[in-house]
DNA sequence: TGTTTGCTACGAAATTATTCGTAGGTGGTA
DNA sequence: TACCACCTACGAATAATTTCGTAGCAAACA
């Protein structure tokens, strides 16, 4: 399961409402882009094809749901890019991120928390 | 600059060996999988011409170099990715990173002291 | 009932990225 | 000189992704 840019997006957006149709998922879209709604109905039948998406079609239109969760999508695309652009390094990409994005002190503090776990096992 | 991610498998390699020629690059990539000679030739020649490589043309076969650090390509890649992937919460992502990868003592030490730096600042 | 509105399905165009074939040139070497 | 090996340039095929137009159907409503 390695969803494209597209269909990412799509799933950003099931994630955060839950269910919705086609139209709803359309219009939080374009809300940043300009984005046709063929387009987004097209990307979404594509995403129930693959099984990235289920949906009851009980009503007159279709209820969309996503069918991987976000964490288990953002594991895999993790992996993918620690490799890519990392060359598999996370401690690198870990200091990169804390470097140059804002992060708030209860953040910092449930990674120190992380950081001990992760140290004091065997 | 945002590399795709033939481009960004160039880099890579011409960012850990230094300037080098079609033919090394090219020989380093069928190390993992099949690319024909032309076919990195071209990628190349394209990278050249959007600016993300120079080149020496004084031999016989031309010597490239990359022209964006690994760096700044990095930190490029990472704030699209947060953004996409981690809805630009970088602590989520670095949670992930941690929880998911092997690091050793070393590299936690290394992130604690930037977790300090960073909590230090007013 | 006839018209408008909104939905799905789907083919196909448009865009972007990747791969490769071929032409043409240069240097080494028999 | 003639041949071979290796190089660049570049057009164009292929593949993957995204976008959109159109057809057809069903509910809502004047």
């Amino acid at each position: 399961m390695k969803p494209t840019d597209s269909e990412l997006e799509i799933l950003q957006v099931l994630w955060q409402e839950g269910p919705c149709t086609v139209r709803q998922v359309n219009e939080r879209l374009t809300e940043n882009r300009d984005v046709g709604y063929t387009t987004t109905l097209k990307l979404m039948q594509i995403m129930y094809e693959k099984g990235l998406l289920t949906r009851v079609e009980d009503a007159r239109s279709h209820v969309y749901e996503a069918n991987v969760s976000e964490e288990e999508t953002q594991a895999t695309l993790l992996e993918r890019f620690v490799g890519t652009a990392f060359r598999g390094s996370a401690s690198k990409l870990v200091m990169q991120a804390l470097g140059s994005h804002k992060t708030t002190p209860a953040e910092l503090d449930e990674i120190r928390k992380l950081l001990d776990q992760i140290e004091q096992q065997p």
